[in-house]
DNA sequence: CTTTTTTGTTAGATAAATCTAACAAATTAA
DNA sequence: TTAATTTGTTAGATTTATCTAACAAAAAAG
């Protein structure tokens, strides 16, 4: 697999958990690509029996395709906890370095992250680790905005890696596993007003709630 | 730069630490890729003001395209450092590894490895790390088949890092720093018979005694 | 239920890096 | 010092991944 077929794969892998149906726009937006280049190399994958393709229609990933995801999304997670724990990297510095050396070829190396790792099962924004095959744990975590007032829930993982989103994230004093109270929606902006473990209280908005992921 | 030209800029460096002259043959060769590629690329190269090239004529690096060659051998370099210091790998195994990091585009990365192992000056296979900017000391070696009888010297690095190579040199039990004296050079093959540590006595071949660099 | 907008497709062009075939210069050998 | 061999060059084709322009289908709006 050539590097630009991974970085479809793994778009359609990730926008496929945000939304149901995946259109060639959606690839095409995320991946900052012309649709008709998307188009032709949609193709090409369906060719190759790593994704479902009928003209019109909403792109899907077959097993296969999605295990080759999987096991990108694998280098890409392990690497990032690599430089997190291993190589004194913060959390919102370590996304854009990982998307380069997911590509690198050499099954000892992620073996030995993994090993030094001691076999991992998140990353540090609390991502699951696919298994060696490339198949994910499913995770059954809630949008923080989702959530209802007056209930805790515990802060287990982000929906997006963007240095610029964990800054804030960073800012606003939350730190994974912290336990977080809904106080309040405010009904203009629908932004929320949290208690971090029953101490501090902090206004988070709608789209920083959309991102932070919650377990009960 | 692209991974390509990056690729021509290093193998062009290292052939003229080879020999004076490097053809666009050489170069080919040691690229595997057909001659009027290679004719087309270093027009390119040349045209970026990375190397001279006149028709028939030698190629060599323009100052600006050492350094370039500089950078990428510091990266690689220094990955292999890492591999084999800070993740437990064998100097045999950490080529083709740190052949496919040396492209990765970070400096933090590249600099936090280089301060977690203390600005190191070589790599394990005794070749010097270049400096930030690419400029590489110059180092008096001598290739141990031209080194006289009786005399004594110390096994400073290797010439090449395939794994091959690099496995033989541990069956022979030679390690970095080991005293080697030339107790005879035989006559029908050019072998070398060498004392290690005033210990052991091993037979080097001609091939594996040019590609140990060695010291007074 | 037309019209407009959005989304998707086809066709064809372009740039990078490679190739083969043909030829030309330089070097080596006879 | 001519002939043969090696090395280098030119020309043009190919593949991959991208693009723009033009058109077509589907979905949304009026």
């Amino acid at each position: 697999m050539t590097l630009t077929e991974e970085n479809y794969l793994k778009a359609i892998f990730h926008l496929s958990t945000e939304k149901q149906d995946v259109s060639v726009l959606d690839l095409a937006n995320s991946l900052e690509i012309k649709m008709p280049t998307v188009n032709s190399m949609v193709k090409k994958l369906a060719a190759k029996g790593l994704l479902i393709y009928e003209k019109y229609r909403p792109l899907s990933l077959t097993e296969s395709g999605r295990l080759e995801a999987g096991v990108i999304i694998r280098k890409h997670r392990l690497v990032e906890m690599f430089l997190v724990e291993k190589m004194g990297f913060q959390w919102d510095e370590v996304h854009e370095i990982a998307e380069q050396i997911e590509h690198i070829d050499s099954s000892v190396f992620f073996d030995r992250i993994n090993e030094l790792l001691n076999h991992p099962k998140f990353d540090p924004h609390g991502s699951p680790i696919p298994d060696p095959e490339g198949r994910i744990a499913s995770t059954e975590y809630l949008k923080l905005n989702d959530g209802q007032i007056g209930k805790e829930y515990i802060f287990t993982s982000v929906a997006i890696s963007q240095s610029s989103f964990l800054k804030q994230i960073n800012k606003h004093g939350l730190r994974l596993g912290d336990k977080l109270k809904i106080i309040e929606i405010l009904s203009f902006d629908k932004s929320i007003v949290v208690s971090i473990n029953g101490q501090s209280t902090e206004n988070l908005s709608g789209m920083v709630a959309g991102n932070i992921l919650v377990s009960e």
